[in-house]
DNA sequence: GCAATCCACGTACCG
DNA sequence: ACCGGTACGTGGATTGCG
């Protein structure tokens, strides 16, 4: 009998002069076991005609080696010879690499770069976050690699710890030379809820009994927000200062920085919140209370707030410590119900991409791509190409139809299921089977526009992979099919599909990005022409059975909704393109404007989409976005533009009549912009950046990715210069009140309202009710 | 001389 | 450190007109 495990983490040690992989796992009893495996060795391999022998004999004086042998596997689909070196330590790579790079003969080395507990799990197949099944010795050591057991479960009891520091910080940024942590709170999936806090500025045995809380609480998941980019690395530096032990791994290390920016707890899952919200785009402020409010977890109305810039304060002045302890408590728990929302995802996509839990939204989306590919790779006898500095090129994408402005009635919304996905696959586009122009062959798919040859035969690598992700999610609906929707495996099952596909669609960008190992820009450039030739082909195929279209971008058609005409579509295209084309929904009316990108519908449940407007933008203030919504629902729910008109007319008047009179909140003229870049590296001087360098005089922290929230105050100066941060603003008397009816306001409303024939005339009400009459 | 237009920069969005 | 296409605010430079 097999010990059964599911891998929470893994790592490897290098004792009596080889490796051994210590992998940290949960049985089906729920014990913490450690499994070791001490019979892989690392490996690359070397390209060209290399004699092993000299090999052997020039890469022994470099390193240990344990040998040298000749093996076939093939490089971008061609079969290939290759020298496999395998070395006894890990670390020894990295000098035998250079020796292998200068060996007579050596045209390149390959995979030379790849971690070596990464390498373990490809090699075997063991996964992460998933179960997993191995013999061991009375020792616990393995005695062959463990087996992967394709069981996407989560153990009952996984002990989740969620935790959150508060530091003294006088001078806005802290420094952990010489700030003390002040609080540490605590916050278990048991149910535990504990502050560490400070006596006044001594920190030391604040930090000392958090090490031993988390040392007997022996959590596997550890819950942070933004831990990875400040908690740890506080803490870290603050406890070496301090001369504290910060050994709260399970092999009695502190944490260390590791890959992809993230800190490293052995034998835990170290998991960064943060790093889950900021892939979010719906979400546009990520604070922790506003997180935790959109999830629906903590209210805002119900917790407790502190400035960041003033911690320092409430910790200095005794009637308010308490709150600051209530604040940092709320601070843990919100992280804690946030990171237990998450896992279940967390957990599927680490099983798809094969990264580690800990690492996986640490990742890039490219990282995470890649790493998937490195195991179909693996399994494919594939030789994974280097990682290589290349400079951008660029390339045509999508098409974007002109949409037809107005308002239509009665619109079906046609997409392409997983188009590009498809794409690759039906015209086997990889780097792989790609064709240099000077080389011959037949049975080949040449790209529309661009001319790029691809061979038919065989299957290409990135196909292949498609494929297989296709079909697993396939087989994954299938298995929900017969699951109770409301149980937990329902639940797990749905996030794998979910995952899957979030793979498969990732591709096409991968392919296209000049970091990534199987980067080519041909193949990407080669799937957005067949994309844009496919929606040619069918636009064409539409207007000639008489079906108006109105709009389109990419992969979607919107046309006249004509249900005959619209199947006849819908079997053409099964029929002549060999892809899925589905009716993904009607508008019972949609508006649009002369841009692109850029409409609204109405459904025929009444619910609204809104696409691209400011509605859905984060750069504009509260007030002009409802402002916009409401007219959009005024329109759309009118059956008479005349109606519609003196509606928005004279709501929208009475809007402006609010604004002027002050009858409305400061929160509601927030404008939020991100600092994508640092402060310096800026070339012009925007409202946002400005109102950045107001903050930063006033004590806070700015910087690259700051979500800066400003309003316009009045004032002569151009409106860069009157960009004021909210916070520092004393009251609503400073708004220039003309500058959100001018360019907010009226803006918002109008790129609506014109379309029925409003005026701006209209909404500040200089012209007359009769005007609109007359023109309609 | 001055308003209209163009353009670069910057951000956020769509698919 | 996934892609290209697109809209639009801001402010300065350029253009066009008389």
């Amino acid at each position: 009998m097999g010990l059964e495990f599911w891998l929470l983490d893994i790592t490897y040690t290098v004792a009596r002069d080889s490796p051994e992989v210590v992998m940290y796992g949960i049985t089906r009893s729920g014990e913490r076991v450690t499994v070791v495996d001490g019979s892989f060795r690392p490996y690359f391999y070397v390209l060209g005609e290399v004699d092993p022998s000299t090999a052997q004999r020039a890469l022994s004086k470099a390193a240990p080696i344990e040998g040298v042998e000749v093996v076939e596997r093939r490089y971008f689909g061609r079969p290939t010879r290759a020298l496999r070196v395998v070395a006894r330590r890990p670390p020894d790579v990295r000098e035998l690499r250079e020796v292998a790079r200068s060996l007579p003969g050596a045209v390149d080395v390959l995979e030379a770069d790849i971690r070596f507990y990464m390498r373990y799990m490809i090699d075997t197949g063991v996964l992460p976050s998933t179960w997993n099944v191995v013999e061991v010795d009375e020792g616990g050591r393995a005695k062959a690699p463990p087996t992967p057991l394709g069981d996407y479960r989560i153990p009952r009891d996984l002990r989740v710890m969620a935790f959150d520091i508060e530091v003294y910080n006088p001078r806005g940024s802290p420094d952990p030379s010489q700030d003390p942590i002040i609080t540490i709170a605590v916050a278990t999936n048991a149910g535990h809820r504990e502050v560490f806090v400070a006596d006044g500025k001594r920190d030391r045995d604040a930090i000392r009994r958090f090490v031993e809380f988390v040392r007997s609480f022996d959590p596997d998941v550890v819950l942070g927000y933004n831990s990875n980019g400040f908690d740890w690395p506080y803490l870290a530096e603050r406890a070496r200062k301090l001369g504290v032990r910060l050994d709260v791994s399970r092999s009695g290390t502190p944490p260390e920085q590791s890959v992809y920016g993230h800190w490293s707890i052995v034998g835990r899952a170290n998991f960064d919140v943060f790093n889950v919200v900021d892939e979010i785009p719906e979400i546009k402020v990520k604070t922790l209370d506003r997180v935790a409010e959109y999830f629906g977890v903590m209210r805002r109305e119900e917790r407790t707030m502190v400035p960041p810039h003033k911690i320092h304060e409430y910790w200095d002045d005794p009637s308010r410590r308490d709150v600051l302890i209530r604040y940092a408590m709320d601070d843990a728990v919100s992280t804690l119900l946030l990171g237990e929302k998450m896992l279940p995802f967390a957990v599927q996509l680490s099983a798809v991409t094969g990264l580690p839990l800990d690492q996986v939204f640490a990742a890039s989306v490219g990282a995470r791509v890649e790493w998937l590919l490195m195991r179909y790779a693996h399994a494919l006898g594939e030789l994974a190409p280097n990682r290589e500095e290349r400079p951008y090129e660029s390339y045509k994408g999508a098409m974007v139809l002109e949409p037809r402005p107005g308002i239509h009635l009665d619109v079906a919304v046609l997409d392409f299921t997983s188009m590009y996905p498809n794409l690759m696959i039906k015209y086997n586009v990889s780097p792989d089977t790609y064709l240099e122009p000077w080389e011959d062959a037949e049975d080949v798919n040449v790209a529309p526009e661009v001319g790029h040859r691809f061979r038919r035969s065989p299957q290409g690598f990135f196909p292949q992979v498609l494929t297989s992700l296709i079909e697993l999610r396939r087989e994954t609906k299938e298995r929900l099919r017969h699951l109770d929707p409301h149980s937990t495996e329902y639940l797990l099952l749905d996030e794998r599909q979910r995952a899957l596909k979030l793979m498969a669609n990732a591709m096409y960008g991968y392919s296209g990005w000049i970091g990534a190992r199987w980067y080519k820009r041909e193949v990407a450039e080669t799937v957005t022409a067949y994309a844009r030739r496919t929606m040619a082909d069918v636009i064409r195929f539409a207007q000639s059975i008489g079906l108006d279209v109105i709009y389109g971008d990419t992969d979607s058609l919107f046309v006249r909704n004509i249900p005959e005409k619209v199947d006849s579509l819908v079997r053409y295209v099964e029929e002549n393109h060999g892809i899925e084309i589905k009716l993904e929904k009607v508008y019972r009316r949609v508006l649009f404007t002369e841009a692109k990108k850029r409409y609204a519908g109405l459904l025929e449940d009444g619910r609204i989409d809104i696409v691209g407007f400011e509605v859905v933008r984060g750069d504009w203030c509260e007030l002009a976005k409802e402002v916009q919504l409401r007219v959009i629902e005024i329109i759309l729910g009118s059956d008479s533009p005349r109606e519609a008109a003196e509606r928005v007319t004279k709501y929208v008047r009475g809007v402006i009549d609010d604004l002027k009179r002050g009858r409305i909140q400061l929160d509601d003229l927030i404008i939020w912009k991100t600092l994508d870049k640092d402060p310096r590296e800026y070339k012009v001087l925007t409202p946002h950046l400005h109102a950045a360098n107001l903050l930063r005089r006033a004590g806070y922290r700015v910087g690259k990715g700051t979500m800066v929230g400003y309003v316009i105050v009045r004032g002569g100066e151009k409106v860069t210069y009157r960009a004021k941060p909210y916070i520092l603003v004393q009251s609503l008397d400073e708004v220039d009140v003309d500058y959100y009816v001018e360019r907010q306001i009226i803006p918002a409303a109008m790129r609506i309202a014109a379309i029925i024939g409003v005026t701006e005339g209209d909404l500040r009400g200089q012209g007359t009710r009769k005007s609109i009459l007359d023109y309609l």
